[in-house]
DNA sequence: ACATCGCGTTCGACATTGTCGAACGGTGCT
DNA sequence: AGCACCGTTCGACAATGTCGAACGCGATGT
């Protein structure tokens, strides 16, 4: 590789890409190659691994190829954090009214977890609005739970210091990535006073069409409420964390 | 390759676009790398070629990586024809105005040339509105600036017949690429009675952002209007013409 | 019906091409 | 100053993508 950052076939690739979002219809295998100048056989491997990624449509009957308008998906970006609250709250508000308990709903953020939604706890006591405020990835439910399922999150871990925050918290980093690796397993994530003490809570993630997380929804309280005496999370908390976190992520599905 | 249609590199590549797209910020080497689980000079191939095709752009001071927003362009599709004239219609009036003829402009269809406008020449002699018709790539001003700006619709002359119009119509296919060539060149084309006798044009081509030929526009009328007594096209169309064009495609440009 | 043409697709050998471990150089911590 | 981390470069290796040629199929024309 002479110069670098020429990856040949993927140049070619994003060429073809190019191509076909320029023609005003859908175009034929060897106008693609004639187009690009490579041979036949070539043009049809490129043409093929995009269609096997779903960035390309074929025409059943003609075999002429067009973009997928999957590739629409692309620029879409981060997904607005306002996008994914004003579709949450719903789910939010009916999930603490079940549960009885307060309910968060955060977001990756440069230095943690953002929450970016707060249901107070329907009891009535005094609370303190938690919305805006940054809760460390390693010490809370929510902040585990999008360890687990936003892949690009778990090299941060590596450079950012473990704080400890109570006796509980996980500072070791081998038993963090192990637990991590559990809560792929399971489906939802557990703290149980390892950044408050006496509070805790369950978390599910909010993925996006693919499977990658893009935020998670949380149930917490006092432990003795959320657990049972004999440490595991209660079981109808569990459930309804993770259906309403699944019924969010289905609902972003469906505004394409 | 085992199984066609499985190019890794290209595969690695559109997980790469994935990631970033779905990440609410911008996304470092390393993360990138460990979300993929590839090793980071392999995804450093990979995100280096993306950015060098202008799909990923680099933060300058920190490092990170993001989508550029060129993607958006992927998605825009063939420019819709109405767009198109819409934004072409004044230069097409002064066009005419200046040039005392008719004015015409098309864009590639499976069939030729479809007319998208026709501004009547300003004699005022009876005219027919050619809006909506095709008119054949081979054989006509508008075609042959075409063929020559827009790859993909060469190799539809392969298959199609060229028709004799008259007794000057190019029907050899390699008179006719050695022709497209010089017009590539010289950035106009030229049709003397090829089409209709005593009928002739000059077209010029209108593009889109990256120079793919999407479009054409052509000044036309009788050959001794057109042309001076040495069979070349009079001067000062061919500039207006090209001029035009170059026109309409920035301001193409403009709107992203 | 048969032959022909043009297309998309598959095959397989080759060497070009991408891959990846390791080392470099810069920046910001402590 | 020292360390730690990151983006980038280097270079050897062989896995990988490339591409000429052949296949199969449908449409066309005879």
């Amino acid at each position: 590789m002479p110069v670098p950052g020429q990856i040949q076939s993927i140049e070619r690739a994003v060429a073809v890409l190019r191509l076909l979002a320029a023609a005003p219809q859908d175009l034929a295998l060897q106008e693609i190659a004639e187009s690009l100048e490579l041979p036949k056989a070539t043009t049809h491997g490129i043409v093929a691994t995009l269609r096997h990624v779903g960035l390309v449509q074929q025409n059943r009957s003609t075999a002429r190829y067009r973009l997928d308008t999957e590739i629409q998906d692309l620029p879409g970006g981060g997904l607005d954090p306002n996008l994914l609250r004003s579709q949450s709250m719903n789910w939010a508000d009916s999930l603490a009214a079940n549960t009885g308990e307060a309910v968060l709903i955060g977001i990756p953020s440069p230095d943690g977890v953002e929450v970016i939604h707060h249901v107070f706890c329907p009891d009535g006591t005094p609370q303190r609005l938690l919305f805006g405020e940054i809760r460390p990835v390693h010490a809370s439910a929510l902040g585990k739970v999008l360890l687990a399922h936003t892949p690009w999150l778990r090299s941060r871990l590596r450079q950012s210091s473990l704080v400890r925050y109570t006796s509980r918290t996980t500072t070791d980093r081998e038993a963090l990535l192990e637990e991590v690796r559990r809560i792929k397993a399971v489906g939802y994530s557990v703290d149980v006073g390892e950044y408050v003490s006496e509070s805790g809570g369950v978390a599910a993630p909010i993925r996006r069409y693919g499977g990658l997380g893009v935020g998670a929804i949380s149930v917490f309280g006092p432990t003795d409420r959320i657990f049972s005496t004999s440490g595991a999370p209660r079981r109808e908390i569990t459930d309804r964390v993770v259906s309403a976190a699944r019924a969010i992520s289905e609902q972003l599905a469906e505004l394409h």
